[in-house]
DNA sequence: CCAGATGCTGAGCTAAGCTCAAGGTGTTAT
DNA sequence: ATAACACCTTGAGCTTAGCTCAGCATCTGG
């Protein structure tokens, strides 16, 4: 639709490819020494993003897992070394006694702090050599990619 | 340095790594049809980008796990799949006799073609949404990015 | 109050990486 | 010339992060 400009996205799929690998690779190296792995990251994140502690109730097992896009199985097993090594809490859920209810511990919420730090240290030095403005931009491109595929999908879904 | 845009980066890594996410989920079910997994695909874009016809040799296996970053160990076994399906071949280096060159076939090529359709609909499609012109402009960003990234290795490296 | 759905986990599998070691080749210094 | 060392590939066996299937405990609609 609207003469495509061809070549561009691929190259723009490439370069982000690129952008990615490198910005994950640096993540991970420097996570690494706290005994973090990439998936714990994500599962921890995940955690930070719901609420978890007034309002509304904790995150349970398998809502993680729908979350983070794997089987409640392998859910089990993140939250396990997450447990073992003290970053979160499995508690009863006093309305389900089916349910596990899932919560940050104090650890956890500082392992999550180092997180978000080591994240924001990485990308600034990636993208450090673009200037603020096209970073703006930059951004506001993407989420306008994320809109129409977001509006695709769910279209796709009827 | 210069009053950093602080949490623009980390959303955009955010960003990026969600655009990458749905990039590769796409491609990777178009291409399952075909029986081609992510990991040949790359191997067979890094045979592509070396020569192996005319002027230079074909590439070596050692080479390709190089670029592919992977142990030598694993690209054999990636190696090994390719050649099962017909899309490369072992070929003896006449010069060491210790060396495998790896060159694609008339399937391979084929393949290839393939990867690269679905990889620029994929791109296109997801970024349809943003204009042309901000396309060329993200691009330049990232390559921009990517160009402080290199500088900043080599210089550790000294 | 019971049949079927739901939530978690044990057991065992797979895919894609890894290391270590060995066999066949090159290369270099004596 | 040859001994010693370095290099290319691959066999064997391990690890990690995911998966499914089965099973138990628990909920819930009829």
């Amino acid at each position: 639709m609207t003469t495509p400009p061809t070549e561009t996205a691929a190259e723009l799929a490439d370069a982000l490819t690129r952008a990615m690998k490198r910005i994950r690779r640096q993540t991970m190296q420097r996570l690494e020494p706290y005994g973090i792995t990439p998936g714990q990251a994500r599962a921890l994140r995940m955690l930070a993003h719901s609420p978890g502690c007034e309002g509304t109730q904790a995150i349970r097992l398998s809502d993680l897992a729908d979350r983070l896009h794997i089987a409640p199985r392998s859910a089990t097993t993140v939250v396990d070394a997450l447990e073992e090594a003290g970053l979160v809490e499995r508690t009863p859920d006093p309305a389900d006694r089916r349910a596990v209810r899932l919560t940050l511990t104090e650890a956890g919420h500082g392992a999550l702090e180092r997180i978000g730090l080591v994240r924001l240290e990485v990308a600034q030095e990636y993208f450090g050599p673009v200037g603020g403005a096209e970073q703006e931009a930059l951004l506001l491109a993407l989420r306008a990619a994320e809109l129409g595929y977001e509006e695709r999908r769910a279209s796709e879904a009827q």
